[in-house]
RNA sequence: GUGGGCGUAGCUCAGCUGGUAGAGCACCGGGUUGUGGUCCCGGGGGUCGCGGGUUCGAGCCCCGUCGCUCACCCCA
């Protein structure tokens, strides 16, 4: 009879550490409540077509990476890899494009890729994510990336980098592509690098060995190549940018592994995890709507990725979860006792006291021990003889000071410490 | 999917040229049946990841497998 073990490659929180993911997700998405963004709760699963349309059948991510299976009526479903599609497609069925622009939504969860494992590179991980849809302006662009930064920044991060770059759009990625698809044929690359070369030539810009990092230092590059359209937009939501006081550098060799990204394309890089660097990443996505059979609008979000903030912040030293859980823990000697702490822990955790109190019959010196490790800062003691005498012994657990309150003034202590 | 490293108590780890498994921390109890955190004493805990092989004998050697990890790849 052996134990059963999680599946191979997820992630799980547990007490105490899972104050932090909390925490993380908190700090992620106030950013977005702050500047308006309503919650959408998507699900989870979706029609595996949705994908195959949305992120691109030939992307790593659909072709290979997809958790799909077939429901019971013989429907092909996916496990979501990324949030973007499932959020336009809530927004067209529902007609939200249809309401007042743009439309601003955040969502965070989980979201599924069958990727071998890695240090911060999980089958199921956490992201937060924002969508803005409808509005080709590039203050909107610049106001996604700030929101981005400044919910890392809350978290206290700073070893990290944001890189921005465009992508173009569909009057000049094209020809550029093919520009540089012919550059690509004529370098000394092994089979499977000229094959990536056709299917997503943009890819191999990133490719970090080095003797093909030599052969690439003359490759033509998308940001030279941009129509006028794209060089205003890409000028402008810098000029945005930095009157944000939002600091970036420009990386002309991004990679993003979705089709649908255009234009401004972003990505947070962190410098103390190791490969997988990237806590956060997004950019416009102006076909994309359209793609999935709703009006022609643009959009443009992103995706943070709440594991990998977790551990930056871990990489970083900083302490994110309070360690203070409760406020008082109750240490009742007795029947009576335990029915009178009962009634008065109910009271004061109605009264927003954070309050627990010894379960079981660990005698005195247990139920001590637990006050103790529960991390409350007073411990309430009662005894017969206080219940006989109307009083309660109020603790300092830091100091190991003890007074007698009575019991009739007792929640009324209390709140004045702690509220 | 491809390579490298590592799997011993809940956690962090030690374990000699193969000789029958240990420490610290944590947990539980006692010292103190109305007082925790320090201190002292005691206790429970392990199919040495799993399966096979070599051997009189395997935690240690060999093969396979699973998991973790680092990198490729991919990306959050």
């Amino acid at each position: 009879m052996s134990a059963i073990d999680a599946p191979k490659g997820v992630v799980e929180y547990l007490p105490p550490e899972s104050a932090t993911f909390l925490a993380v997700r908190e700090a992620l998405a106030a950013p977005a409540i702050a500047a308006g963004y309503g919650y959408a709760e998507v699900p989870i699963f979706e029609h595996t077509e949705l994908f195959v349309r949305g992120v691109g059948e030939s992307t790593d991510v659909v072709s290979k990476e997809m958790y799909t299976f077939d429901d019971r009526g013989g429907r092909s479903l996916s496990l979501r890899p990324e949030g973007t599609a499932g959020v336009m497609r809530a927004v067209i069925q529902h007609g939200l494009d249809r309401g007042p622009l743009p439309m601003k939504l955040w969502y965070a969860g989980p979201f599924f890729r069958a990727e071998r494992p890695q240090h911060g590179r999980y089958r199921q991980f956490f992201q937060v994510g924002i969508e803005a849809i409808g509005v080709d302006d590039p203050a909107l662009d610049a106001e996604v990336v700030a929101i981005g930064d400044s919910g890392f920044r809350s978290l206290g991060l700073t070893d990290f980098t944001l890189e921005i770059t465009s992508l173009g759009d569909s009057t000049c990625r094209p020809g550029y592509r093919e520009k540089l698809i012919a550059f690509l044929d004529t370098l000394d690359l092994d089979a499977a690098t000229h094959a990536r070369a056709q299917v997503n030539p943009l890819r191999v810009l990133d490719d970090k060995r080095t003797d093909v990092r030599r052969q690439l230092v003359d490759a033509p590059l998308m940001i030279d190549h941009l129509c006028s359209d794209c060089v205003e937009h890409f000028a402008a939501t810098r000029a945005y940018l930095d009157a944000l006081r939002v600091s970036y550098t420009l990386n002309p060799r991004m990679v993003r592994g979705l089709d649908y990204y255009t234009k401004t394309t972003f990505e947070f890089v962190h410098h103390g995890l190791g490969a997988q660097s990237g806590i956060g990443g997004g950019g416009r996505y102006d076909g994309l709507m359209a793609e999935l059979g709703g009006q022609p609008l643009s959009g443009i979000g992103f995706g943070l990725g709440i594991d990998r903030a977790v551990l930056a912040c871990r990489a970083e030293g900083l302490p994110i979860a309070d360690e203070r859980r409760l406020d008082v823990f109750f240490v009742p000697l007795g029947d009576a006792a335990r029915l009178q702490s009962v009634a008065t822990v109910g009271e004061l955790r109605r009264a927003g006291v954070r309050a627990d109190l010894a379960y079981g019959s660990k005698g005195l010196k247990g139920a001590m021990r637990a006050a103790d490790r529960s991390s409350a800062l007073y411990a309430v003691v009662v005894g017969d003889r206080d219940l006989d005498a109307g009083v309660s012994q109020l603790k300092d657990l830091t100091t190991g000071e003890q007074i007698a309150v009575p019991l009739n003034q007792l929640v009324a202590t209390l709140k004045e410490k702690f509220l």
